[in-house]
DNA sequence: ACAAATATTATGACTAGACATAATACGGTC
DNA sequence: GACCGTATTATGTCTAGTCATAATATTTGT
């Protein structure tokens, strides 16, 4: 099967398989860490090592004096890709292009989807792939966080990607949703009104201070997201 | 901040912060192992601990003699959770039921979601929420795989949560796309044909083995999915 | 000057222990 | 038999070291 690979990955894999396989149900006990220390002939932090990496993939509970148990699979947790759109286009062969329809700058109003007060940066525009309307985006970007995205020109670079770059390591929260197109975003791009859309809304923060808040629009026929390869947990 | 932790999460937490933070920016070198030993004071098992873990999380990169640094930013990945229908609608205090609307059995056909030849289930249903429909869902479930799903009553019992209790621990690969209602999808769900819907499409196989596929259809104004929580990786 | 051989160094996997902690089982008391 | 304190036990975290491996620096040979 595999080749060359570390004893604490092997115990795991071996415990894995007895899992995905059926051979453990959910519920049963595993052996004791003991039982597999003298079953491989190992020091017991290489078992634990083991156990710990599949405790954290959520298949198995330990728990102390009572020893490990198979869990009980409740949801299932996918881990998604969201790349950055020039990324998605580029890699299909098209060519990448990003349209800057507005730019403004404003304070928070009341209903803002970022929460923060403060100044903030404002910009809408429209992905291209190939010279065809691919996505809209609406943006807010903190001024008070990034202010250095106020000399930023954006007809050159998408801000997506710019803050990528300039904004690394920070944390967000999405929304996935399908709605239809309204009369503004089917002109901007070139669908029938009501069309079936996805929307992607992300709310990135950084260190728990808000940076910026995006919300994409791509036709249903345009666009899906894959969650690949994906274990159950908790 | 925080109460009572271990060591090993100190040390990871605070590289995390330096790196979240922006002080240490991707691309820089962290502290070699054997600093931060000096620098808490404990064994290198200790700090090498926490740099698995953010090693592992794609913070950081660790090269061999060279040292460890922090990790170049690509795509934005999520954590997506995607949890039993029925357990979604009890959360909201709604009563549920499933509503069978068909069910069969038949050969592998070309063009079927699932690969694998051999006898399969066919059911097709709705999910209903305080009595109103909420969702569609077609499936497949392969019989030479699941053989005891030929015996079961899925009137009684979803037949997502049936296999959920009874397959457990396989592995799925998930499609999220938005689509137009058709008029018999509308009918069913009591929607306007061409309604915005979020179509999550699910391929769930054991051990490598195909176990079923399922296609839900979901108005766009009833349910949305939420990715909690997203460090970014790779 | 350039390439090959060698030394150095940081990470990676591991061992054989120690002590802490939480949950269970056991025993004795009322 | 019900209740409470104590002993036991499996996991959880940690130490102080060993040996292996991969990549970089340095030296040596031509």
């Amino acid at each position: 099967m595999s080749v060359a690979q570390t004893l604490d990955q092997r115990i795991r894999e071996d415990i894995e398989r007895n899992i995905r396989s059926g051979a453990w149900r959910p519920g049963d006990r595993i052996p004791f860490e003991h039982e597999l220390v003298a079953e491989y002939g190992c020091a017991r932090a290489t078992v634990s090592k083991a156990l710990t990496a599949l405790s954290r993939a959520g298949l198995i509970e330990r728990r102390r004096k009572a020893g490990s148990f198979v869990a009980h699979p409740h949801v299932q947790s996918a881990v998604l890709d969201v790349p950055d759109i020039g990324s998605v286009i580029a890699a299909r062969g098209d060519a990448y292009r990003f349209e800057l329809l507005k730019r403004g700058e404003r304070k928070h109003a009341a209903g803002d989807p970022l929460e923060a007060a403060g100044a903030m940066l404002t910009i809408e525009g429209v992905h291209h792939a190939a010279g065809e309307p691919f996505g809209h985006e609406q943006r807010l970007i903190s001024l008070a966080m990034v202010p250095q995205a106020r000399d930023v020109d954006f007809t050159a670079e998408a801000p997506g990607s710019w803050l990528l770059g300039h904004v690394p390591w920070s944390e967000a929260r999405h929304r996935i949703a399908a709605v239809p197109a309204d009369a503004r975003l089917a002109r901007l791009l070139g669908i029938a009104p009501g069309t079936a859309c996805l929307q992607l809304e992300r709310w990135t923060w950084q260190l728990g201070k808000e940076v910026t808040w995006v919300r994409q629009t791509f036709p249903g026929d345009r666009y899906d997201l894959v969650a690949q390869f994906t274990p159950q947990s908790r």
